[in-house]
DNA sequence: TTAAAGTCTCTAGTGGACTAGAGAGTCAAG
DNA sequence: CTTGACTCTCTAGTCCACTAGAGACTTTAA
């Protein structure tokens, strides 16, 4: 066995991705193995290490494995990502804050109806709760 | 055809939802039909609407159908479930919070991430984007 | 009576990132 | 040569709330 590849269980114990991800990984076009043994085991470059690290800090920081996988097919191209990396990331901060939005909206009006419940329910209108009444 | 009971497409147009969304509620145990006409027609009770009213209000406020569902079964008790909507709204606040805190601590990190962006892409060093090393 | 609109059940697909299991084949060491 | 660890492919399931489609039947109005 040729000392410089690694077999997926080496993968696994060095990136700490299980398994099946990585075979997942490979269906999705994000890693492949280099090669194959005869009996049809999958042999990796140690490349594909500093490869799942960069997957799995972008990932960390909230990218989608396709939008990843964009970032892959540059570097795959000879081009260093950064620069595409840099707008990703960007672009994932505006939808951040949109996100943090709705859910700061949310918890107003979440924080708003708990404040005003009343003390007592009110009586039975036939609205299952009384007190959720305002749907604007 | 009693003049009370709906078809589901009544409940569609007086409801919003869509009928198949309807079946599929029925079939969670969200709402049921009181009878059905000879030939197999779902029929419902005006009751419905309110309900469904209580669905989508809760849906909106960030409530799992699975969560609806079990303050449905104390109204079915023939309770008022409002201090269990508050219990459950209360919940939902904190799980909203941990998840804001979660966004923001992610969106600290990526302001950060770009705001020390190097003008200049550091060189290649086998990590994909050179950028992004700090993994901790 | 017929046509159009409405409804039925059932199966399967969506998205996203996996996870689980069956059943078979491979590799290295003793 | 056998054992045990490792790996293979393939299918299917998970979560959640729907959505789509096929093919058949019912209801109502003209």
């Amino acid at each position: 066995m040729p000392y410089e590849l690694l077999l997926i269980g080496q993968v696994q114990a060095q990136s700490g991705i299980a398994i099946p991800t990585l075979r997942y990984y490979e269906g999705l076009g994000l890693i492949k193995a280099v090669s194959r043994t005869p009996g049809g085991f999958r042999q990796f470059s140690p490349q594909v290490l500093p490869r799942l690290a960069f997957i799995k800090r972008l990932q960390s920081l909230g990218l989608s494995l396709a939008e990843i996988q964009a970032l892959l097919a540059i570097h795959d191209r000879g081009q260093l990502p950064c620069t595409a990396v840099q707008e990703s990331l960007k672009q994932k901060t505006q939808v951040l804050d949109q996100r943090l939005e709705e859910l700061q909206e949310l918890k107003r009006e979440l924080d708003e109806l708990l404040d005003q419940w009343p003390a007592t329910t009110p009586a039975d209108n036939g609205t299952i709760c009384p007190v959720l009444q305002p749907v604007p």
